[in-house]
DNA sequence: CTTAGGG
DNA sequence: CCCTAAG
C-alpha cells in the first residue's frame, strides 16, 4: 500500500484536484476504447510489481472521486463507473479530497512516473493472460462487439431507429425535453431530482448539459446515439452523429456503460480481500463504447458526453408529503407551461426494474411538475458496495450490451413486469457469509430487486438494494429510514488501525484518511463503531470465548482484533489525563481503565 | 462542520 | 443506525 498513484495517459492534471493521485492506486488507461475512457486499475507493489486492484481499492478510487462535480468520466475496465475528474466548473467550495495532508509518497518523480507506466504497459496484458479464464481477453473485444452491433442496427433498420426508440417509453419523451425554457431554478430542481442531490453551479449551459447527461443513463444500455435538437430527440444518422452539435440547441445522448447491480451486501472482505478478487472483479468495458466510430468528438463535447451516476444517499427518500410539496413548487414555478395529464399521472413515479441473470437495470421515469419534462433517472444502483461477482455475471452474457437493451426494452413493454419479489431483506439478512462463491452471488442477485407496481407510490417500498434500508416510523409520524450495513471485517480493521494512528475522536480524520474508499460510513458511523467495538471488547475475556453470552454477534469479531482495541482504548484513557500524577500514570491510568470497565472483574 | 452521547 | 446538543 505504500505507493503512488499517477494515472496514465493524458488525463493526470485532472485526477490532481480529485485527490486521487494521492492515493496508492494507479489509474493507467491501456486502452482509451471510447468514450468515456476506461482505465485500468493497478496497485504497485513495494517491489514495483503492478497487480491489479482490489475491490477495495476500487471503491477507494470511488470514494475519492464520488464527492467530484465533474464531467468527465472515469470508468473502470470492469464496467464501473468509477467518478469522474473536476472540471473548471466545479463549485468553488467543494472539499479537495486529500488536499490537505498528503501520502508520504504521494510525491514522485517524472522519471517513476515514467516507468511506472512503462510498467503498466508490460503487466497489464499479462495480467489478461495470467488470469486465464479469457474473460478479460473477451471484455476489450466488447467495443468491437458492440460497434458491430451500432453498425448493424444502424445500416439494417432505415425507419425504425433499433431498440431503443422503439419502446413506447422513450418515445413519448421525445417530445417532452425541453430544457431550454427553464431558469436556474428551475434547471436545479430538476437537477436535483435527477441526481439527487444539489447543485451550486450557475451555469445555465452546463445545468441543461448535466441534466441531459442524466438522460443519459436512462438509455444507457442504448447502442444507438441520439441528440436532442430542437426539443425533439432524433437519432443520429451515422454520418452526421459527430457532427459539432451546438450545446444550445442539440445535446448529445451517448450511450454510454452499464450500470450492474450487484448487491453483494457485506461480502466478506478481509485480510485476504486482495488475493480472492482480482480475478473475479475483471469483467471488461461493458457497455462502454464509442458511439462515432472514427470521427473524432471535439473535446467539449466528449466531456458532455461522461456521466457521472448519481451519488448520494438520499435521492430519492421523500416522502409522499414532501414531494407532492416539492412539485407544488415547481408547479408554481413553472406556471406559464401547461400542465399535462402526463405529468400528474406520473405522480407515482413507475419504477421499472429489471433483473435478468443478474444483470440488473433500473429507470425511473420522473415528472417535473408543469415542466412537462420526463426525466428518466437511474437509481443509484449501489451505494459503493463491492463488485465481486461481475467476472461472473458477465460469463453469462458474452454478447453483452446488445443483450441488455433487448432486455431493457422487455422491460419497458411489460409495464408492472414483477420479477421475483425476493425481499431484499431477506437477501441482505445473508450478509457476510465470509466465503461465498461467486455462484451464491449471482444467485442472489437474481432473486432481489422488487419492482414498484405502476401507479403505486412508490415512497416507501423503493430500496435502492445499497443496504438495509428499513423505514421505521419514528414518534411524531414522520418517517425514515434506517440504513443498515454490516461492518465488514475489513472495515473493523481499517477503523482500528484508524485510531491507532490517528487516535480515538478524530473521526473525521480517520474518515478522510483511512475510509476514503467507503463513502458510506460517515465519521459518526465510525464512532458509534468504535464505541461498539470498545464495548464488545471489554465484555470479552479468553475465557469467554464461545460460551460468550450471544450466540453470534453477526460479525464475531476475531480475538485479536478486540484484544487491539481494548490495547487502544487503554493507551488513549491513559493519555488524555497529564495534568497529574505524571509519573505513577502506568498504574494510576491503567488500573482506572480496568475498574471502570464494564464486567470486567 | 465535528464530536460526544443518548436513544 | 439516527438524532441532537454542544464546541
Amino acid at each position: 500500500m505504500e505507493t503512488v498513484v499517477k494515472v496514465e495517459g493524458g488525463d493526470e492534471g485532472k485526477f490532481e484536484e480529485t485527490g486521487l493521485e494521492k492515493s496508492n492506486l494507479i489509474l493507467s488507461s491501456p486502452k482509451h476504447v471510447a468514450d468515456p475512457v476506461v482505465y485500468k486499475l493497478v496497485r504497485v507493489e513495494g517491489d514495483g510489481r503492478l497487480v491489479p486492484a482490489t475491490d477495495d481499492e476500487l471503491m477507494e478510487v470511488e470514494g475519492l472521486l464520488e464527492n467530484e462535480k465533474c464531467e468527465t468520466q472515469i470508468v473502470a475496465d470492469t464496467g464501473h463507473v468509477l467518478g469522474c475528474t473536476s472540471n473548471e466548473v466545479s463549485s468553488p467550495g467543494m472539499p479537495q479530497l486529500g488536499s490537505s495532508e498528503g501520502l508520504s509518497h504521494s510525491e514522485i518523480t517524472e522519471a517513476d512516473t515514467e516507468k511506472l507506466s512503462a510498467r503498466i504497459e508490460e503487466m497489464v496484458p499479462s495480467r489478461t493472460q495470467c488470469s486465464s479464464d479469457n474473460h478479460v481477453t473477451q471484455s476489450w473485444s466488447v467495443g468491437e462487439h458492440s460497434k458491430r452491433l451500432v453498425g448493424s442496427i444502424e445500416g439494417g433498420s432505415s425507419s425504425s431507429v433499433g431498440c431503443i426508440s422503439s419502446k413506447p417509453d422513450f418515445s413519448k419523451l421525445k417530445d417532452e425535453i425541453c430544457l431550454d425554457n427553464l431558469s436556474i431554478k428551475e434547471l436545479h430542481e430538476v437537477f436535483k431530482a435527477t441526481f439527487g442531490r444539489d447543485t451550486t453551479v450557475k451555469d445555465k449551459q452546463w445545468l441543461k448539459r448535466r441534466i441531459a447527461m442524466g438522460l443519459t443513463n436512462f438509455c444507457d444500455v442504448s447502442t444507438a446515439t441520439f441528440v436532442i435538437k430542437d426539443n425533439k430527440l432524433v437519432k443520429k444518422g451515422k454520418e452526421d452523429s459527430c457532427n459539432n452539435v451546438n450545446l444550445s440547441t442539440g445535446i448529445e445522448l451517448p450511450a454510454v456503460g452499464v450500470e450492474y447491480h450487484e448487491d453483494l451486501l457485506n461480502s466478506h472482505s478481509h485480510q485476504i480481500d486482495e488475493h480472492q478478487t482480482t480475478s473475479g472483479m475483471r469483467s471488461g468495458n461493458n457497455g462502454v463504447e464509442d458511439n462515432c466510430g472514427s470521427e473524432p468528438l471535439a473535446a467539449d463535447q466528449r466531456a458532455a458526453k461522461r456521466v457521472r451516476r448519481p451519488t448520494k444517499r438520499y435521492i430519492e427518500e421523500l416522502s409522499e408529503a414532501e414531494y407532492k410539496e416539492y412539485r407544488g413548487r415547481l408547479i408554481s414555478s413553472t406556471k406559464n407551461i401547461e400542465i399535462r395529464p402526463l405529468a400528474s399521472k406520473s405522480h407515482a413515479r413507475p419504477a421499472r426494474n429489471v433483473s435478468l441473470e443478474g444483470r440488473t437495470v433500473m429507470m425511473r421515469l420522473d415528472s417535473f411538475g408543469g415542466s412537462g419534462i420526463q426525466v428518466p433517472c437511474v437509481y443509484r444502483v449501489r451505494r459503493s458496495q463491492p463488485r465481486k461477482n461481475v467476472m461472473a455475471l458477465l460469463k453469462f452474457h458474452p454478447s453483452g450490451i446488445g443483450r441488455t437493451a433487448t432486455l431493457v426494452r422487455k422491460c419497458l413493454d411489460v409495464h408492472g413486469s414483477q420479477m421475483d419479489n425476493g425481499s431484499v431483506n431477506k437477501v441482505l439478512k445473508t450478509k457476510s457469509a465470509p466465503e461465498q462463491t461467486p455462484q451464491q452471488y449471482v444467485a442472489e442477485s437474481k432473486k432481489e430487486r422488487p419492482s414498484a407496481e405502476l401507479g403505486q407510490n412508490m415512497g416507501l417500498k423503493q430500496d435502492t438494494s445499497d443496504g438495509n434500508v428499513v423505514t421505521v416510523r419514528t414518534a411524531k409520524g414522520g418517517i425514515r429510514r434506517k440504513h443498515h450495513r454490516a461492518w465488514t471485517l475489513s472495515e473493523v480493521m481499517k477503523l482500528v488501525e484508524g485510531v491507532s494512528k490517528y487516535g480515538a475522536g478524530r473521526w473525521s480524520e480517520i474518515k478522510r484518511l483511512a475510509f476514503a474508499s467507503y463513502s458510506y460510513r460517515t465519521s459518526v458511523d465510525l464512532k458509534d463503531k468504535w464505541r461498539n467495538l470498545l464495548k464488545a471488547s471489554f465484555a470479552w475475556t479468553p475465557v469467554d470465548k464461545g460460551v460468550n453470552s450471544r450466540k453470534h454477534p453477526a460479525m464475531p469479531i476475531p480475538a485479536p482484533i478486540l484484544l487491539r482495541v481494548r490495547e487502544l482504548a487503554e493507551m488513549h484513557s491513559q493519555v488524555p489525563p497529564p495534568s497529574h500524577c505524571a509519573s505513577k500514570q502506568a498504574a494510576c491510568g491503567g488500573r482506572s481503565v480496568y475498574e471502570t470497565r464494564p464486567g470486567y472483574s
